[in-house]
DNA sequence: GCCAACGTTGGC
DNA sequence: GCCAACGTTGGC
């Protein structure tokens, strides 16, 4: 089993709404590189950390799982959505997701800066600079570290 | 709102 | 294939 970590803002979809919905396509995903993963690396029942980014208190807040294998981003054939691809045919998709489901809530916040601080920590993908990336495998040894905060 | 990092686009 | 311009991400 791998881990992972997903950001997104919450403002746009947060760990609140994803233990609303139960489970969610995780559509709008346009970088090759995080695509290229849910589309060959994610495992349904790996974990993922759930992280709430560009907002007040950047953090690690839940834990999901990946809840299906990979399939076409429904958004990419739709002209009105936000995410369409013209250059996307249903022959040849460019845009591949996963679904993910959720599992819990942490009991608390696990904050970036809090993260930051931790040695142990220092090369945890969240905490080196330039990173982007908004899917991102994590070892197994910073999921528990990361969680062993909690 | 600023800025660093970095991916994408398009001219050559 | 190079590289400048531009757009996006995301912390602060």
């Amino acid at each position: 089993m791998a881990y992972w970590l997903m950001k997104s803002e919450p403002d746009a979809y947060s760990i609140d709404d994803l233990k609303r919905d139960g489970t969610e396509p995780w559509d709008g995903i346009r970088n090759y590189q995080a695509r290229n993963m849910m589309r060959d690396d994610m495992k349904i029942g790996d974990g993922v950390l759930f992280y709430h980014s560009s907002c007040k208190v950047p953090a690690v807040v839940g834990i999901a799982k990946v809840a299906s294998g990979p399939y076409p981003d429904p958004t990419q054939f739709d002209p009105k959505a936000k995410y369409y691809d013209e250059k996307s045919t249903d022959e040849n998709p460019r845009w591949i997701l996963v679904d993910i489901a959720f599992e819990r809530k942490l009991s608390r916040d696990i904050t970036l800066a809090e993260l930051k601080e931790h040695p142990a920590l220092a090369d945890f993908r969240l905490n080196q600079r330039g990173n982007r990336l908004s899917i991102f495998p994590v070892d197994k040894k910073h999921w528990d570290l990361v969680l062993s905060l909690e």
